[in-house]
DNA sequence: ACCCGAAATGAAAACGTTTACATTTAATGC
DNA sequence: GCATTAAATGTAAACGTTTTCATTTCGGGT
């Protein structure tokens, strides 16, 4: 059976299909009595409204895009869950797509985005940028967009960021005041500007303590499980000694301790293991790692936030927000014993 | 400025906007010179097709919903880019919402579903099941609906499924043959469908050895990381010896290898740990885990194959797909030495 | 040259809302 | 009781496609 229209319910009620309409959408111009009987009759013939059809006219899709770089890290798992905390109860859905950590395909995918003709965006920028036309495009287009992370060239567009550079320095300067002194530093494969922002935190941590950066203990790798399992293969073909690694991600962290474990290499003991940008799954190996959490769940929801106040007025100026990650300090840096 | 309209070109071209429109639509009836005529204007007037008109008229939105129980597993995540793959190349987005295990959360988000007028429907299923009935109304308003991984009571629907029972059996005499008698299993919190397989499979697996199941060492939790590590405390609370744990996911795997090498307990000397339903994570702790792997980016190919088909043709039968799940043996259960 | 069928194009309705504007109805003040 | 204004309802256009049906154009066979 067909579903119920406006019409039907105007034909019904012999009232005119402009009258249904404002009994339902709840605003003014509109008898008590007449609302509830048409609300009534709504909700006896199982009227659902056709939102095509309003999105035609009002020029609204109701969904927001959210183009993200990865999913199998929970980084993004716990962003999107403040995102839809946010965008659900506001009627708005969540159009997505995953880039796999490629530039053309994150490009795709905002071209998709754009011929979904989404309200708006929040992006998860992948680690290696491509062309950034298409954020100038959107945005020409009026099209709100908010990074989350991190920005992708200097696109004049909101962004919801962590204050990395403290974080960084706070947990090398530990290192090194728990007794390290040959810090390696795993860092990604490709130059970013995010990843440049760690190492040169990292570099200013050691240098306050008259520590010099040793080339031969920096190594680039994918931020990903098997990329930290490369660089400690890296590091040990180097022959240089180190007794910590700072890895610019959880995952290479991770990788780092299990190919350590694996070559009878006791942690911390031997060496101290911090990530960085972590979250639950640094929990969940052993020993526990030390790395720094950013309050994901909060990053998404700010994201929402602007998306929806830039999305309902278009005048709405760009937003920059900090957000504080937290440090956790746990066994991989300085064992069970620590205080 | 303006976006650029069918009519648009037509006024610009002299032509109606139904010959324009068949010229974008690279259908018949339609001269090759008027053709390129077109194409050549809709480029210089850089016309975008509005996609919403196009639904309204269609009736289609070219949108399948999909809806996760959880996404900090890289399970869903796997099958994403599998769906993702088969999705976007077709010019479908993908709408998604995620349960958060939470039965109220599933049937929220598929009314959500409902509304946004998606075109089919790909569902990942909550452990434990809440009402079916919106599902079977998504049913009966030809809404193709696509399960991966579980059927939420027995809904009349396609299904992408692993087989569980030849798996869990498989695994559960390994860990017999290498000489573990005293198998602990930590199942899920509450009774489901799916959970209950495995047990049954666990048991048979067992009694196949002639060993019978202790109820002392059988244990049940969330299926995540805490409550593995929750399953654990219970266990030895409960102080029957153990030489083995079969977890019944792959979190609460992960939580009793941490709690017990926490505790000192050597893995796989002591006790041998193995997972099931797992992805990367499992290889991503020390020692690598044991675990059996459904090919994910598969079943999400598969899922959105038939979700394709049966969009694209409704009368196309309901299909129940089995894939073959690979059967990992790592470290966690038989040590480096072990061939 | 004429007719016929096929191919190409045009006219217009339809999809189901929302909303500006016009009209009717009700309420208020004198 | 009547004018004045506000509130409630109706009319109809619009959003930009797609598609049915009618019309025109074209090519080929006699």
């Amino acid at each position: 059976m067909k579903r119920t229209t406006l019409k039907d319910l105007a034909k019904k009620l012999n009232l005119s299909v402009a009258t249904v309409s404002r009994a339902l959408a709840d605003g003014p111009n509109i008898r008590k009595e007449t609302k509830d009987r048409v609300l009534k009759a709504a909700e006896e013939m199982n009227y659902k409204p056709n939102t095509i059809a309003s999105h035609l006219r009002t020029g609204r899709t109701g969904a927001v895009g959210v183009v993200v770089d990865e999913l199998i890290t929970p980084f993004v798992a716990q962003a999107l869950r403040g995102i839809q905390r946010v965008l659900h109860p506001e009627g708005t859905s969540i159009l997505m797509a995953c880039s796999y950590n490629d530039p053309a395909q994150e490009i795709r995918n905002l071209q998709m985005m754009e011929e979904a003709q989404v309200d708006g965006l929040i992006v998860f920028p992948c680690h290696d940028t491509g062309d950034t036309d298409v954020y100038l495009r959107l945005i020409e287009k009026n099209i709100p967009v908010v990074f989350i992370g991190r920005n992708p060239g200097d696109i004049h567009a909101s962004e919801i960021a962590a204050d990395h550079h403290s974080k960084v320095y706070f947990l090398v300067d530990h290192l090194v005041r728990t007794g390290r002194t040959k810090v390696a530093h795993v860092t990604g494969n490709n130059p970013s500007p995010y990843f440049n922002l760690l190492q040169s935190a990292f570099t200013e941590a050691l240098g306050r303590h008259r520590l010099t950066v040793d080339p031969d203990l920096i190594v680039g790798a994918k931020p990903t499980f098997e990329g930290g399992v490369a660089a400690v293969d890296e590091l040990l073909r180097r022959g240089k000694d180190f007794d910590a690694v700072f890895a610019a991600a959880d995952l290479q962290a991770i990788g780092v301790m299990n190919c350590l474990l694996e070559k009878g290499v006791r942690i911390p003991e031997d060496v101290a293991v911090a990530g960085y940008a972590g979250s639950y799954l640094a929990k969940m190996v052993f020993p526990q790692l030390t790395t720094v959490e950013p309050p994901l769940v909060e990053m998404g929801e700010k994201a929402a936030h602007l998306v929806m106040e830039k999305i309902n007025d278009p005048s709405a100026p760009d937003r920059m927000l900090k957000v504080d990650a937290k440090i956790l300090l746990r066994h991989s840096t300085h064992g069970p014993g620590y205080q």
